[in-house]
DNA sequence: CCCGATTAAGTCGTGCACAACTTAATCGGA
DNA sequence: TCCGATTAAGTTGTGCACGACTTAATCGGG
């Protein structure tokens, strides 16, 4: 590692920020030929992810899962809605809560994406020991960036 | 490892796709506050230190730097002339082309922006060997998601 | 019991990000 | 030389992502 990379250096080949930006762009790209035969975007396909482990979930807990505002999660999940893969239901306990559910079409969608992972798997193309080691860098810089 | 990181699981939590996700905002996030100072969304200040590293810049080439589309710079590029920071001019020798440059607002803000890198290093909270393994794999995620 | 504080969801405005397309300039082989 | 192909930049439309704000329901101390 040269000088540069410790300390503030302006240089954008040196800036972890940069790699990670690009990398995420880069592998959400991949993802897009196989939600496009589903249907869904990257953002979607990431709260169909919720659903099919939990049903039932408030957009709350969505957000929470998601890291992600009420304000990106409305509209998301009316679309979702309206292409017939979730519903909607206020809570009867508490009516500020919006609970959100699977349609039938939800529930069936789970099958044709079990290929997915596998798939960008091996375009993403790290050992299992890269993949852990990436999963856990990225938890930590999540954490510590959240966490200021 | 479980053996669930291993093949379908359909769990979020298993999916380096996801920590990649909300990393990468996470750390724009707190990129946020430092830029609003500067008048620079993340994006922006990317192009900014694509210029601050070589002037004159066609957009074409910041495009390949940046990994992004003439119809994302396009707009971006207008905005930042607004606020005064950069200049577009067409190419003499080829009239197809627009060169980038700094205007005298845009190179005073390099000095503002030196305090970033180390500010940013601060939160992200990695060890120099951390950061390079992060770097690393990064780098090779991008490049095998876009190889394919 | 009531009312100020909190909480859940949603609206609005701005700025990416990208696909599909358009416009205009340059290139290059027949 | 000329014209079809390529290239550079920009436009348009859709869908995030988020800050600031609004609306409505619930909570909780006096």
């Amino acid at each position: 590692m040269d000088q540069a990379t410790t300390r503030g250096s302006l240089l954008l080949e040196d800036q972890l920020c940069f790699a990670l930006y690009a990398a995420s762009r880069s592998v959400t790209a991949g993802y897009r030929p196989l939600l496009d035969e589903l249907g869904l975007t990257y953002p979607q396909y990431l709260v169909m992810l919720v659903l099919w482990e939990r049903d039932q979930v408030p957009v709350r807990d969505l957000g929470a899962a998601l890291h992600l505002e009420s304000s990106t999660l409305s509209p998301l999940l009316k679309r979702l809605e309206a292409s017939g893969l979730i519903r909607r239901e206020r809570r009867a306990d508490d009516e500020r809560s919006v609970a959100v559910s699977l349609t039938q079409a939800g529930t069936d969608l789970r099958e044709k994406a079990r290929a997915i992972p596998s798939a960008i798997g091996e375009t993403m193309g790290l050992t299992p020991e890269q993949r852990a080691t990436a999963i856990h860098l990225l938890r930590l810089l999540t954490a510590n960036a959240a966490g200021n």
